[in-house]
DNA sequence: GACGCCCGTTACAATTCGTTAGGATTGAGA
DNA sequence: TCTCAATCCTAACGAATTGTAACGGGCGTC
């Protein structure tokens, strides 16, 4: 395991000299990029952990670049702005952004903000399309999971969505109302129904004791919680 | 049941007022508290998904409590400081703190960030909830309880829910009253005997003699104490 | 068209948990 | 000690919620 990767975007040089020092110091790898352009290039062969991007770029929509990164990287993202008008945090922070800090800064604060952020990425799932838990492995790419014997067990396209719902919130609370709303169902309607099927289908894929389920429990008048520790790679 | 909670502790009625205000107009649920001890005790009973913690607090060391929160909670937490030394901010974020905000703030950014919080959450497993009594331990997120023969017993959520709360203040009294508060029933009414009911079967469950019960007593026309030695992890 | 699979719908079984009711227990006062 | 009302326990009941087998429409494949 290697140190976690710092990815700087500013196009300031004594800012980026700063905080590549700053975030060394602390132990982190670095990677500054004073354009979007380069940036993006990088990107494509290294992840990094953490991205420190400033919105006042020559050459890119900085909000534009944050959406995108917030969707399609794993990576946590900081905003570094010199904009200071609260409805630009805001929106910042809406369109993805973990955090959002205001030059001038000091870089001990920048350090700690990206401790912060890592320390939560521990535990939160990659975009990945296999996930193990339990003795299980799940591709959902092929619509097939493996038990911890080496059986093969497909699922359908219905019970993929709810085991990758499940997957990517382990050991909390789901009420019907979120779960619905993830599946797409239109609330209020007979829906709930096909719900509970759903959850009864995939807890006999999973080899479930009926009496007894040990991965997918109920809450009674509340929802679903999915029991399991879960990696997914 | 379904929109998040949020909790507010902060000496000063307008701040409250006004995060509460906000918050709300945001469609949260909300629970302010001007002191440590009033916030705590409500802790035991809701969990909120986010907490709003000021430091400077008359009854606490507000660092000390971001502290046990961060540990003992599932939640996040959010600083709100009038003290701007950076060097707080830093100690603050690394003893748990996810964000911290300085005073005067915009409540539009405070939305933002908590908005922030909510989303990062949903990714992030609860941690595990296990308390250990009398060759007992119990579960809580599975719902189970083990004896000390190994033997495996299942409970309810609303067992649960007077497990837990006999389990947080062991060989105390607990009043009727507080335990009807602590359960969500409205007071008054016929709910009490529903609350003698939950006891009823926590004691089978728990395999105590119904002529002498060992763990959860009664006190006569006072409420129960919850006997025997106590372990969160 | 015949077949097979997916998946929502339906119907009924099972579970949870508050309510009721009757009996047991407690403790104050005679 | 005895009496009695207040309090508490718990078996039994029933409404609400959830589980799941069975059914059937939609869709692709041969």
């Amino acid at each position: 395991m290697t140190e976690p990767l710092i990815a700087i975007l500013d196009d300031e040089p004594q800012i980026r000299l700063m905080l590549s020092e700053a975030l060394t110091e602390a132990g982190f790898r670095t990677a500054a990029f004073s354009r979007a352009t380069e940036f993006e290039a990088a990107l494509r062969n290294s992840a990094p952990d953490v991205c420190l991007v400033d919105l006042g770029l020559p050459d890119r929509d900085g909000l534009a670049l944050v959406h995108r990164l917030a969707l399609e990287s794993g990576a946590s993202i900081i905003i570094i702005s010199g904009r200071a008008q609260v409805q630009d945090r805001v929106t910042g922070l809406e369109l993805g952004a973990d955090d959002y800090i205001i030059k001038p800064f000091d870089p001990a604060e920048v350090v700690a903000r990206v401790r912060v952020r890592l320390r939560d990425a521990k535990t939160r799932p990659a975009q990945s399309e296999t996930a193990r838990f339990e003795g299980w492995t799940a591709y959902f790419d092929r619509y097939v999971m493996t038990s911890a014997q080496g059986e093969e067990v497909s699922f359908s396209h219905a019970e993929g969505e709810v085991l990758r719902l499940f997957l990517h919130s382990p050991k909390r609370l789901i009420s019907r109302q979120q779960m619905q709303e993830a599946l797409g169902g239109a609330a209020g309607e007979s829906f709930d129904r096909a719900m509970d099927v759903r959850i009864s289908r995939l807890r006999t894929k999973l080899k479930e004791d009926p009496k007894n389920p040990r991965l997918i429990k109920t809450i009674y008048g509340a929802g679903y919680i999915f029991l399991g520790d879960v990696k997914w790679d």
